[in-house]
DNA sequence: AGCGCGATGTAATCAACGCTTACATAATGG
DNA sequence: CCATTATGTAAGCGTTGATTACATCGCGCT
């Protein structure tokens, strides 16, 4: 609106490429810019409209169209982005813990989980619902996911083959702490816990409570 | 459309009450109507609109809105509904629960539970998520759940008088045994167990399995 | 009785949304 | 240099939640 009544196009032939001052005609990078805004747009507690993004990208509201078949496949995108920081930061605090213990990388696996979706809670919850869009319509956010969960099976899997558990019934074990894990970040940003969830770090105590005493459950006496 | 060539009230003054038969300008229990229609709509997997709702009562659009403000009112008396239901179950089945054993009560309310949101997991997301109308817009919702959540803090309280329990910390145990069986029940229906999801039977077994494990982690040696 | 008024429905309308189509313009490469 | 393709705009469709004005019922009061 307020770049109405500015030169249409500037120079006619700007030649201008990586600056873009004055948005011509056609995007930098359009798609990628639609991903963002949709992704700040899902961190403001608002819900994703192509409309939206298209308004923040400074576009007609068909544009997005041109990047994407849908909304679903925008939001699949979203995800997608979402899952790989997700996926890095993980990877990041697990690259910080001792590769000694496995039940002790288990540990900060679950914390740098609970901690990442405390932080992204509208991220989370389009990585992990399935309910943003069409269920398994981006196989690279499958595939991704499916690497988080092998890597909680080596580790416990290792930490079997270290003797450090007392059941062997590895998929038993790897389910629920998946679910201990999972659980305990959706009742978070579901809601459940009352209002004394203001305190980040009261959370991330309880976090570390709730995995500690899952671990020294399974561990051998 | 099907009926605009119809007579426009079938009988002028039909005095016609119970009968129904030609749906009298006044609807009977055009509230409750509402919500059946919507707790149908969404165990059909189909999201729901106010407009979908007035259809299957056949009702004009606006006039849902006589009974509810706007749709998260409606959302919300849904919610309530469903939640009411749930609880129904909870309590059965923990009335057929021994009553000595606490923890073997505990692992009925588990099995109720998850059982409960696989079999009702439209539902289950209305009540548990708080994502589909504004959150505490319903104090009845809230307080049947925080009842839900008193239940199980008194059966781990019992736990501990029983001196079943090694740790005495039972707000950690409170908490870790509620983020067992909520995030197995939402892995479930937020697709996280691939397709072997199929056999219902199976993820009872898994469930069993999980509580299980949970359960003697929690226990005296 | 009857009638008046509140309760409850309808009809028409609005803005926002996802999505499609036809068209306009920029970028690119033969 | 120009034609082809990529990418944006403009306009419009059908659906939704929500509001407003109006129609109709039915209960309670005198």
């Amino acid at each position: 609106m307020l770049e109405s009544a500015m030169s249409p196009r500037q120079i006619s032939k700007p030649r201008a490429r990586q600056t873009r001052e004055a948005r011509p005609y056609h995007h930098g990078d359009l798609r990628r810019v639609l991903i963002d805004a949709a992704l700040q747009l899902a961190a403001e507690g608002a819900e994703v409209s192509v409309r939206e993004a298209a308004r923040r990208a400074a576009v007609s509201p068909g544009a997005p169209f041109r990047h994407f078949p849908n909304r679903d496949a925008l939001m699949a995108a979203v995800a997608e982005e979402a899952q790989r920081r997700f996926r890095v930061e993980i990877e990041a605090a697990l690259a910080d813990a001792p590769a000694a213990n496995a039940l002790a990388r288990f540990r900060a696996f679950g914390l740098a989980y609970v901690r990442w979706a405390m932080r992204n809670p509208a991220h989370f919850e389009i990585i992990s619902t399935g309910r943003y869009f069409a269920h398994g319509s981006s196989a690279e956010l499958t595939r991704d996911n499916a690497e988080l969960i092998a890597l909680t099976e080596r580790m416990l899997t290792e930490a079997v083959a270290q003797g450090l558990l007392r059941s062997t019934d590895l998929k038993r074990v790897l389910i629920a702490g998946r679910a201990l894990i999972y659980g305990f970040a959706r009742m978070n940003l579901d809601g459940h816990f009352p209002r004394w969830g203001v305190e980040e770090a009261e959370i991330e105590e309880m976090a570390e409570g709730v995995i500690d005493l899952f671990i020294s459950g399974i561990s051998k006496p």
